[in-house]
DNA sequence: TATTGTTATACTCTATAACTATA
DNA sequence: TATAGTTATAGAGTATAACAATA
């Protein structure tokens, strides 16, 4: 997940997969955060919202936890959302130390458009591969995933 | 290329291989940004010495270009791989404008470490694969960038 | 007048720690 | 005394533009 501003540049290189997999993986998110600055929110935030959207209702805490960012961070994150109108902080009941995290309409609608960016985005960035290659490559990616413990 | 500090962390989501290829690209960076670390480079340092030392005698506007990054922030990052003894501005016979780039002997030790350290990020990002599939990756990788125009 | 490199300034992002309000 | 969230401060990293030296 990187900023709105654009990602750092490639390292020029051709070592092997695990080199390659830094350069495309770099590149891919910086398209995919031109696709979504369009929408209007930045590629973190759009991580944010999509974590908010199938979390809802958990605490700044949890979501600090989820990020590995420290939970002073996520306040800034979460002020940006909710300025946006993209989120609302709701007390728990029973608590009020805690901020419970949801979308708003307007959050709802935006991640509908960051799921349909993202489609093309997946269909031009891999545009060169066949269905089958796609599939095949997905497979290889997710195995390497789960080995390095990133599987959710 | 990442910064010295660490990538961002990676969005949760399982969408399709793009979205994958972020976040292994993303963990990947991480990865081997930790190894060059104990060399005593960060990862876009560990990129420059790799460039200089293919293309020995470039100048900074060339390094720029290369990059992508402005001529006024090359400036602060030859000037720290100096500090550091990896490399050396010389003059450009006949044109006192331009400063050419080379590797010191130090410079070149630390190329190789950066080599070997690479070698062993690949052996352990990839180990969930066996040989054949990261050759069939290193394919399918290699077809995405040249699409992507990331080719070398 | 154009080009290479440099410096100066300001802005963004982030980490750290102190603080508040609740528990 | 511990926890959730917030605020304040300072430090990187970066972009922009002005500048000096040379062509």
């Amino acid at each position: 997940m990187a900023t709105s501003a654009d990602p750092e540049p490639a390292d020029p290189g051709t070592e092997g997969a695990a080199f390659l997999l830094t350069q495309l993986g770099s590149h891919a998110a910086a398209r995919f955060a031109e696709r979504v600055a369009e929408i209007g929110v930045s590629l973190r935030q759009a991580g944010l919202l999509r974590w908010i959207g199938r979390n809802p209702g958990r605490s700044q805490r949890e979501l600090a936890e989820q990020f590995g960012v420290r939970p002073s961070r996520v306040v800034v994150l979460v002020d940006e959302l909710e300025r946006q109108g993209l989120i609302r902080r709701a007390p728990r009941p029973g608590d009020r130390r805690t901020r419970l995290l949801e979308l708003t309409e307007h959050g709802r609608r935006t991640l509908r458009s960051v799921g349909t960016a993202l489609r093309r985005h997946e269909d031009e960035f891999l545009a060169a591969l066949t269905p089958a290659e796609r599939t095949a490559l997905t497979g290889l990616l997710e195995r390497v995933a789960a080995h390095q413990g990133i599987g959710r």
